[in-house]
RNA sequence: GCAGGGGUGGCAGAGCCUGGCCAAAUGCGACGGGCUUAGGACCCGUUUCCAUAGCGGAUGCGAGAGUUCAAAUCUCUCCCCCUGCACCA
């Protein structure tokens, strides 16, 4: 057995010392690869060698093809959840530190953990160690946090350049707000880390006839108001008439509505009046001009939107049942009817349309709803139709006829707001109240002047589409999410009010929010090296207009900065040598974020030979079919998983275990079965001293040709980052075709030295540790790291070689076969086994035909190459091929072929089978069953 | 809802772009056999159905339709699943 750890210490500690991962500018040509960074939170569990392990093998690959390779590495500590982690411990939160104890962090460091910066430096620390266990060849010279004041300078360079090319705006924004500590909350200041969801809504204000003041409504659905008959108030509630920003005029709502409303409109109450006295009036439809009365309805929660809805019995199932309850209790509904404003072309969830039949009221006999229904009920029946009508409804009221329902929605919306009939409001969404971790309920604030970037700019998207196009993005298939991601995405929120990090250059009192100080950052790694011992104040906007974009001079620029000229040259030159060639690795669920900021930055920032080049989209990994999540307490921690069995048995699986963008499973077997083929190969390696060279036979051909083949098709699969197919030629085809050289006697010892030599090569990039102790296990004193990725000899790559093997697997299935059917009928047991091989002249008429298809042709051409044979004979032969002559292929074996093949092996087949084998040609056999030989098919005669 | 990705044998998972060599790689599981005091590991075989002294046939890759001499693979329609939807790292 080996001691996986005590070999990748050994390792670790060989490639330390020799400095081979710390490169910088040469002669070679550069290559960089950069992976996402990790937040400064928590150590790793092995979730992260996906990402950063597919980045190590990209760059242990390259590295070998002869590339000056660098892997830097930083940490992302920016933005809130440090603090809120702070804030955790103060509290002695015990889900925070039990979720610690996972990861064996000691209680007397948990103690200290109320520092924010402390948290930082601790994690990083653990980090760090992971990574290093876990045999990624990082440069840790170039490694920085994304709070310390060298790295702000460089932030606020990069925003000075957004903001003077007119990238950032100012404009109105909602967030999701704590009323007790006057915060924006995200989703880690939540009770159990709820995201707070917002959508907006449309708020309608309905004139109350006789009276200047106006009723507020709240709607999703603004195109139904052709439909509405009433408006619902809640009788019992009390109201307030009050002035709302954006709205001339004085407007009643539920009082109990107002706290909410007023973290995004401000609001003045004038008086109160009780619910029951709006019951008497009328008021008209801003809409439609039309005047309607105002109902009591059950279920209006005077707390959500504005205590009023307007009533479409129609389209909406709880208005229908308010009205239909207010009958059947003798209320004067003053006979207002349902009145449809849109058609579905097909019913998902009601019943059959039926002529005359209101649409609601299908809906609700589609649950089985009656008047005393429950209010999930209905609920459940307004879901559905909500969900037809949105998708498939097509309006059928007046101007709105033929508009869809989502077309329609806008278009009412927009013309309404335009005429300041109505107002956009924001909502929480979540199915269940959200509350924050200090115990009150998340609202919606709408915040004014806040600064965004703006990445719906035309021209930006324009740009950043342009460098899309130059980059190469793996797996090819995820480039339409980056598409459509440049499309989609929009105004983007930049700062914010509190949390670590770079202050706002425009606004100080502001930090700049976490993702977006984070788009260029790989730029960074290219000088810090250098620059890491400058004070914060050397690093003026100039230096890095030099550096990164070439403008100025060096004299200029050292003067200025205090840096000296030496090092101001270095990091420009550092720059342009490292990135012009890079690759970015991340998981799929920064698409959306990170990696298309990445893109949009870069484009508006870089000159174009200093866009990106590569971007390596993975999948997650799973842990027995789950996702690993805090929540369901799965997480293995990095480091425990490589104690236990070892890092690069755990990299295997991981890495080359699923395609790139799907995800990869953990399972103690995978890995375990990866550790014994590993043994296998250690085993082979060890056996090798005691082998002779010798001449060389077919199954040496054979394995020199399977091992040409699978560089040539590693290698194929590297160049794509196709892991996982990687994997399967490099390690599982590797011990399939071991075993079978053993069994068919191989044991040419130079054969396999160079074989296994070539096969310790391609595992390195994957399993660079067990890959270093097999290379000096086979006598070899340098690093198989720095050694070059072995090259395909295409010569040898021998075709027929391996059909021989094939054609010795086939014969001997056949055999069995035989003899099984035969023993089960006759109950004799065969003693011996003849197989006879086809004449030659079967194999000229069958190729002849699987290209012309000219049966005449081919027994003409038979005849003239085959004196003896007679014309019945080929004749009978070619009409029975012409019947599947289109499955017909060219066999690449001539009947000697054949025959040699099968007799070099008659020792291996009769060990399989258990007998004696005799090999025979046709024309010599005397067999009765000779003639039923067809090429690469030989007949078998047992007796 | 919008966007992106999927649906393949007992399971996991290739193949699909570039149609035919695909009853479908590989791994796991199950079953039978070998090795072993026994178990594990390892090795060999079987693992849709029917037929059969092997080389044959049927059904088949979410459902349905189409294109084609030929479809898991191309086109259309439908159903279902997963992920993301923002200021949050």
């Amino acid at each position: 057995m080996m001691d996986y750890n005590e070999i990748e210490r050994k390792w670790q500690d060989a490639w330390d010392k020799a400095g081979i991962f710390s490169p910088d500018p040469g002669e070679k040509e550069a290559f960089m690869v950069t992976a996402a960074f990790p937040y400064a939170n928590a150590p790793q569990h092995i979730g992260h060698l996906r990402t950063f392990g597919t980045a190590d093998v990209v760059a242990r690959y390259k590295r070998m093809r002869g590339y000056n390779v660098l892997y830097p590495m930083a940490f992302h500590a920016t933005g809130t959840p440090i603090l809120a982690f702070a804030k955790r411990i103060k509290n002695n939160d015990s889900e925070l530190v039990k979720e610690l104890q996972t990861f064996h962090v000691p209680d007397h460091e948990i103690e200290k953990m109320t520092d924010p910066l402390y948290i930082a430096n601790y994690f990083i620390k653990e980090i760090r160690e992971g990574m290093k266990l876990a045999g990624y060849s990082i440069d840790w010279r170039r490694s920085f946090v994304s709070i310390e004041p060298l790295f702000s300078k460089f932030v606020e360079w990069q925003f000075g350049i957004l903001s003077k090319k007119g990238m950032l705006t100012k404009g109105r924004h909602p967030v999701g707000w704590c009323p007790n500590e006057n915060n924006a909350v995200g989703m880690h200041d939540t009770k159990h880390d709820v995201e707070p969801e917002i959508s907006s809504e449309t708020i309608i204000r309905f004139k109350l006839e006789d009276e200047d003041s106006y009723l507020l409504c709240t709607t999703y659905r603004p195109e139904t108001l052709p439909g509405v008959t009433n408006i619902f108030v809640n009788s019992e509630a009390e109201y307030s008439l009050c002035t709302i920003e954006g709205m001339s005029g004085s407007c009643y709502a539920a009082k109990s509505s107002l706290k909410a409303l007023s973290y995004q409109f401000s609001i003045k109450e004038l008086k109160e009046i009780k619910g029951s006295e709006l019951l008497s009036k009328m008021c008209i439809n801003p809409y439609t001009g039309k005047s309607v009365p105002v109902f009591p309805g059950y279920f209006v929660d005077p707390e959500i939107g504005t205590g009023c809805v307007m009533s479409v019995p129609a389209h909406a199932p709880f208005d229908y049942m308010a009205i239909e309850k207010l009958k059947s209790q003798g209320y004067d509904t003053k006979g207002v009817q349902p009145v449809s404003v849109l058609e579905v072309k097909r019913d998902k969830h009601g019943t059959d349309a039926e002529e005359g039949v209101v649409p609601a009221l299908r809906y609700l006999r589609a649950v089985n709803a009656d008047v005393n229904a429950t209010d999930e009920l209905v609920k459940e029946a307004t879901k559905a139709q909500y969900k037809d009508e949105f998708r498939y409804g097509i309006m059928t009221a007046g101007r709105l006829s033929g508009l869809s329902v989502a077309d329609a929605r806008e278009s009412v919306r927009k013309e309404l707001i335009e005429k300041g009939e109505a107002s956009e409001i924001f909502v929480l969404t979540n199915e269940d109240p959200v509350y924050c971790r200090c115990g009150f309920r998340v609202m919606v604030k709408v915040v004014d002047n806040q600064w965004f970037i703006n990445y719906g700019d035309k021209e930006w998207k324009k740009t950043a589409k342009a460098a899309l196009a130059g980059i190469r993005v793996l797996p090819e298939k995820s480039r339409n999410a980056f598409e459509s991601a440049i499309d989609w995405i929009d105004l983007r929120a930049v700062v914010r009010a509190q949390g670590l990090g770079t202050k706002f250059p425009l606004e100080q009192d502001k930090i700049i929010e976490s993702l977006s100080d984070s788009t260029i950052y790989m730029s960074f790694y290219t000088i810090y090296n250098l620059i890491a011992k400058l004070k914060p104040a050397n690093l003026i906007p100039e230096f890095f207009d030099y550096v990164y974009l070439g403008k100025g001079n060096v004299d200029e620029v050292a003067r200025a900065s205090g840096i000296d000229y030496e090092t101001v040259k270095k990091a420009r030159e550092s720059f342009t040598y490292w990135y012009k060639n890079t690759s970015r690795h991340s998981g799929p669920d920064l698409i959306f974020n990170h990696l298309t900021m990445y893109i949009f930055n870069h484009a508006a920032i870089f000159d174009k030979e200093f866009w990106p080049k590569q971007i390596v989209v993975n999948g997650m990994v799973l842990n027995e079919g789950e996702k690993m999540s805090k929540s369901l307490g799965n997480i293995i921690p990095l480091a425990d998983g490589i104690r236990k069995y070892g890092a690069d048995p755990m990299r295997f699986v991981e890495i080359g275990g699923a395609d790139l963008f799907s995800d990869s499973e953990f399972n103690e077997r995978a890995v375990n079965g990866v550790r014994e083929r590993f043994e296998l190969l250690n085993e082979y390696c060890s056996a090798l001293p005691a082998m002779d060279a010798g001449e060389l036979k077919g199954i040496d051909y054979w394995l020199y040709s399977k091992m040409n083949k699978k560089i040539k098709e590693a290698t194929a699969a590297m160049e794509n980052v196709e892991l996982r197919l990687a994997s399967t030629h490099m390690l599982y085809n590797t011990i399939l075709e071991l075993r079978r050289y053993k069994q068919r006697g191989g044991m040419n010892g130079m054969v396999l030295r160079e074989y296994l030599s070539n096969v310790t090569l391609l595992l390195q990039p994957m399993a660079p540790h067990i890959s270093e102790e097999l290379w000096h296990a086979l006598g070899n004193t340098s690093f198989s790291s720095t050694e070059k990725w072995p090259s395909v000899d295409e010569d040898m790559i021998n075709e027929n070689a391996e059909i021989g093997e094939d054609l010795i697997d086939s014969t001997i299935s056949d055999i069995m076969q035989v003899i099984e059917l035969m023993q089960k009928k006759t109950g004799a047991k065969a003693t011996g086994v003849g197989i006879i091989i086809a004449s030659q002249w079967k194999c000229d008429i069958m190729n002849s035909l699987a290209v012309k298809k000219d049966i005449r042709q081919a027994i003409d051409m038979a005849m003239a190459n085959h004196k003896e044979l007679q014309y019945d004979a080929a004749a009978k032969y070619a009409q029975a091929l012409m019947k599947k002559v289109n499955e017909l292929r060219v066999v690449s074996f001539t009947e000697e072929e054949e025959f040699k093949a099968l007799s070099e092996a008659t020792e291996y087949i009769s060990s399989a089978i258990g007998m004696a084998v005799r090999v025979e040609k046709e024309e010599e056999s005397r067999s009765s069953r000779a003639a039923r030989a067809h090429p690469m098919k030989p007949s078998i005669e047992v007796s």
